[in-house]
RNA sequence: GGGGCGGUGGCGGAAUCGGCAGACGCAGUUGACUUAAAAUCAACCGGUGGAAACACCUUGAGGGUUCAAGUCCCUCUCGCCCCACCA
């Protein structure tokens, strides 16, 4: 009883091919390992024995232990889980049968399933499972169903934090980026994910940024690249231009010198976003969730109006977007955004120094200061006057921060009588208030007390006096389209559209990132370096000053090149590119990312694209997944691409909050590491937990001890597949019942898969066993149904818990390896079908009792069977039924 | 100010077509096993009343539709998220 048993869990390399490579070696070592056994209860001990692998399986065999390894691993009770052993045993196995290698093969139907890729910020946390490991679940579930899946994963290596650290440190952001991606690949791998690694990208690699390069020279060459002057934050002691990150506290000053920032126009790359603004307005083609959809749609901020033409008294245009031509005759003042071009020549002798002070002060507030809703309107006049189309009149300019000028033409005709803001500013500076829409039917106007908005007549407006307007923006509204169509007639304006959407900024004055592939020469202006010259590498000699400047302007030589145009002497770009342009198309680099002939490979185009399930979370609604879909588009029209858009379905998961609620963050201490848990319970534990604690597509707080209820399962799941115990004789009726709990689970669960909703996929999981559990003490075990049934367990529980799955599938049932490779069950209705129903029965609206009846009774049978029952007529007090509902034969209601 | 998501036991959550609310788990209680603990196993576990049978109440609040509402409609409320002087 005592004596101590070796044994192996898993088989000896056969092939010994792949040996000479580092990792082959370690993972050998892993396997090896011994597990001995110690006194176990009497009642088990009978009952456990391995069960011996089928001569059949060719590829493993039973190896002798080594001393090393018997040392390595603790005596454990034989055949108690292992998690340790068995999951390095078998990643080590599909790393070297190159299991989760994903080739062209157009015998089957391809599904590609993409996930967003990381930033390397150095540990993976357990947001990354949440994000990763249901998706890999289901796209091996994918997998299982017959589909050629491709699911892999890369890096997002470019960025900020990593040059922070480096004025910090010293620390190149390279030499950290690429340290952070080797920890985080050795953590994902013990994940267990399918991800395969062949097919890794990582963006800050030379042969991936010489393609985002290429990428930007396309746009530039097809028109939708160009440069334009940008208000940025600038540091006037400092001479440079600072990020976001580097203007501190509410009084905005620069982080370094404590000079206060300001605002400053500067020449800046921009892609043209809005050319697209409409398109990305159609969401038709894709299955993308609603909340998506709506951010986008808000985000682009479609209005419709008109653009009209005032004039300055000296005769400069000064265009303006409104979406109330209807009310331009009650225009009685204009206002400019602080940094319009024409703010200085306007600016009159006496008003320039009030004009200086006030741009001085908004220049120094933030956008959000400046938008903030209840802040009292300022502004100054300019001196200047400008002169109404419509009817001539001749009305001041002044200058409010109110006006952006970012939207529009940062140009407003103000309409006091009909726009609160405008009339909050005529109020406090006393301008003229007209009134150019009447509600109808009222004849005389008293003075103004606010704005009015609502429906009504056009009065004191020209030609239009006695036009109706309602509150319809655009063509829609009767009153504004007949305005237009004389606007346009008149040539002083005409129809409009106007976003909020703006032009994407692409320069980055900064040294960690794709550095843009452009060089200016004083003869011939800007060019993109010529192809056969990419990709313009980071140069690695670059110092790390606290000077704010970028380590590419102060290199001594990088900058110098010639002119591709004269070969005469140039300048390179010192800017590099906004790192959501690397994350635009790093689902193009996945198909071939080693490719040094193109971005992608063609065929690998053909095959594999468009994406058929992309996940990630929603905080990139109006970022990534905006620029992502532009820029397909913009391919599309360059033919390098095909298809409107880049990725067929997308899906949000949640966030995972601390115990508090709290967000997770290193700041705050909370953040759960998975590795730690992984060594305790297992990776297969943690997915099925990363699935079950909370719904994916909501997230949850964090429950650390939660995990004990699927630790217990996942032992459970052991105990059931290695206890050997005596076949019974079950019953036909428990035998049947098994069936149908497995066949009904099946149904569920492949439902669930389908529809993302992985937290019941492990309670339905958690059920049937519970279900075999009872059915095996009825004497099920050893039956045809009872194999069907555990066959059936280990392929559902396959994705969620890879490992104990191949472990018992391969090793303890014998099956043929690999689980992974196995076709996904079919539900068999028949044995899915419940033969007996049990109906509840209500009476006036409550629950009295439930009737059993056969499940193919028809509704007769079942309301007879229903008004038969004594405790129904109980409550039915002798009355008649008034009405006999039976519902779906699902409930039998009784009105009295 | 506009838009969105949500509110179900002590906790996470289930109820997928308007049809038995609380599946599955955590935590808790009791018992078995143990020198003991852990692990495991068995039972209980929304509230009120009751010895029990059982009755009544219960999905943020109020109202409505319906034989029947967590689910549909209206009003309100609380929490979270996004946008926000958008001309």
């Amino acid at each position: 009883m005592a004596a101590t048993k070796k044994k192996t869990t898993t088989r000896q390399k056969a092939n010994p091919k792949k040996v000479g490579s580092n990792r082959a070696v370690k993972a050998k070592a892993a396997k090896k390992i011994v597990v001995k056994k110690k006194t176990l209860p009497v009642k088990r001990s009978a009952a456990r024995k391995v069960v011996k692998r089928p001569a059949g399986a060719a590829a493993t065999k039973r190896a002798a232990p080594r001393a090393k390894a018997a040392r390595a691993v603790s005596p454990v009770v034989q055949d108690a889980y292992n998690p340790q052993v068995i999951e390095k045993s078998w990643q080590a196995r599909w790393q070297e049968d190159k299991l989760y290698r994903s080739v062209i093969d157009h015998s089957r139907p391809k599904h590609y399933a993409l996930t967003m890729l990381p930033y390397p910020s150095g540990d993976l946390h357990i947001g990354h499972w949440f994000s990763m490991i249901p998706p890999d679940t289901r796209a091996r579930f994918k997998r299982m169903q017959g589909y050629n899946v491709l699911f892999p994963m890369g890096f997002d290596a470019f960025g900020l934090n990593a040059e922070n650290a480096a004025i910090k440190d010293g620390i190149h952001p390279m030499k950290r980026t690429f340290q952070n991606i080797e920890r985080m690949r050795r953590q994902m791998r013990s994940m267990g994910t399918m991800f395969d690694w062949e097919r890794e990208a990582v963006s800050a690699d030379p042969e991936y940024y010489k393609w985002t390069q290429w990428f930007f020279i396309q746009l530039f060459k097809y028109g939708l690249a160009y440069r334009k002057m940008s208000a940025v934050d600038w540091c006037p002691k400092d001479n440079t231009t600072l990020a976001r990150e580097q203007v501190i506290g509410e009084n905005r000053v620069c982080e370094r010198c404590g000079t206060p920032v300001i605002k400053k126009n500067l020449e800046q790359w921009f892609f043209k976003t809005t050319r697209y603004a409409d398109e990305l307005l159609r969401f038709d083609e894709i299955d993308w969730p609603e909340r998506v959809r709506t951010l986008q749609t808000n985000w682009i901020g479609r209005s419709e109006g008109a653009s009209v033409i005032f004039k300055t008294e000296a005769g400069d245009d000064i265009e303006i977007f409104t979406t109330r031509p209807d009310t331009l005759w009650g225009a009685t003042f204009m206002v400019f955004s602080p940094e319009h071009l024409l703010v200085d020549k306007i600016t009159t002798p006496e008003q320039k120094e009030a004009v200086e002070a006030y741009k001085l002060q908004a220049a120094r507030q933030s956008d959000i200061e400046r938008e903030a809703v209840d802040k009292e309107k300022t502004g100054v006049f300019t001196g200047g006057y400008a002169i109404n189309p419509v009817n001539q009149a001749r009305i001041p300019i002044w200058i409010a921060d109110y006006v952006l000028m970012s939207y529009g033409t940062g140009a407003i005709m103000a309409v006091p009588a009909h726009d609160e803001r405008d009339f909050a500013f005529a109020k406090k500076y006393d301008l003229p208030i007209v009134e150019v829409i009447r509600p109808e039917g009222q004849n005389e106007a008293g003075e103004l007390q606010v704005a009015y908005i609502g429906d009504g007549v056009m009065v004191n407006s020209g030609p239009f006096n006695g036009t109706k307007v309602n509150t319809e923006k655009g063509r829609k509204n009767p009153g504004i389209s007949k305005v237009i169509d004389w606007l346009a007639a008149q040539g002083i304006g005409k129809e409009a559209v106007n976003y909020r959407y703006r032009d994407w900024l692409i320069s980055r004055q900064r040294y960690w990132g794709a550095p843009i592939p452009m060089v200016y020469c004083e003869k011939h202006g800007w060019n993109p370096v010529p192809d056969d010259q990419l990709p313009v590498l980071l140069p690695e000699d670059v110092e790390w000053k606290p000077t704010g400047e970028s380590p590419l302007k102060l290199h001594p030589t990088w900058k110098d090149t010639i002119c591709p145009v004269c070969g005469g002497p140039a300048t390179r770009e010192t800017d590099t590119m906004d790192t959501f342009m690397c994350s635009s198309w790093y689902h193009l680099r996945y198909l071939s990312p080693h490719d040094d002939q193109a971005p992608f490979d063609e065929n690998e185009y053909n095959y594999w694209m468009p994406v058929d399930t992309y996940t990630g979370g929603i905080e990139h609604a109006t970022m990534h997944l905006l620029y992502t879909r532009f820029f397909h588009k913009a391919l599309r029209d360059m033919g390098i691409t095909e298809g409107n858009e880049p990725m067929m379905q997308l899906r949000n998961q949640g966030m995972v909050l601390a115990e508090d609620h709290s967000k997770m963050s290193k700041s705050r201490g909370n953040v759960v590491a998975p590795d730690v848990l992984v060594n305790r319970y297992g990776a297969d534990t943690v997915r099925a937990y990363i699935m079950f604690f909370a719904r994916w597509e909501m997230g949850g707080p964090w429950d650390s001890q939660g995990i004990e209820g699927t630790a217990r399962w996942i032992r459970r799941v052991w105990t059931l597949f290695t206890e050997r115990t005596r076949p019974g004789a079950a019953s036909e009726q428990t035998k049947k019942n098994l069936r149908r709990r497995v066949h009904q689970t099946l149904r569920r669960v492949t439902r669930d898969f389908e529809t993302f909703e992985f937290n019941t996929i492990i309670s339905s999981l958690m059920e049937l066993l519970n279900e075999m559990y009872k059915a095996r003490e009825e004497g099920a075990a050893g039956s045809p149904e009872w194999n069907e049934a555990a066959e059936i367990y280990l392929k559902m529980l396959a994705p969620v818990a890879p490992h104990i799955a191949e472990e018992l599938w391969t090793n303890r049932l014998g099956k043929p390896y690999s689980i992974h490779q196995q076709m996904w069950s079919k539900v068999d209705e028949d044995a899915a079908r419940e033969d007996m129903i049990e109906i509840p029965v209500q009476v006036n609206g409550k629950v009295r009792d439930r009737v059993l009846v056969s499940a193919e009774a028809d509704e007769d049978e079942i309301r007879t069977t229903a008004l038969a029952s004594e405790i129904v007529r109980k409550y039915m007090e002798g009355r008649q039924p008034q009405k006999v509902i039976v519902a779906q034969r699902r409930l039998v209601s009784v009105v009295v």
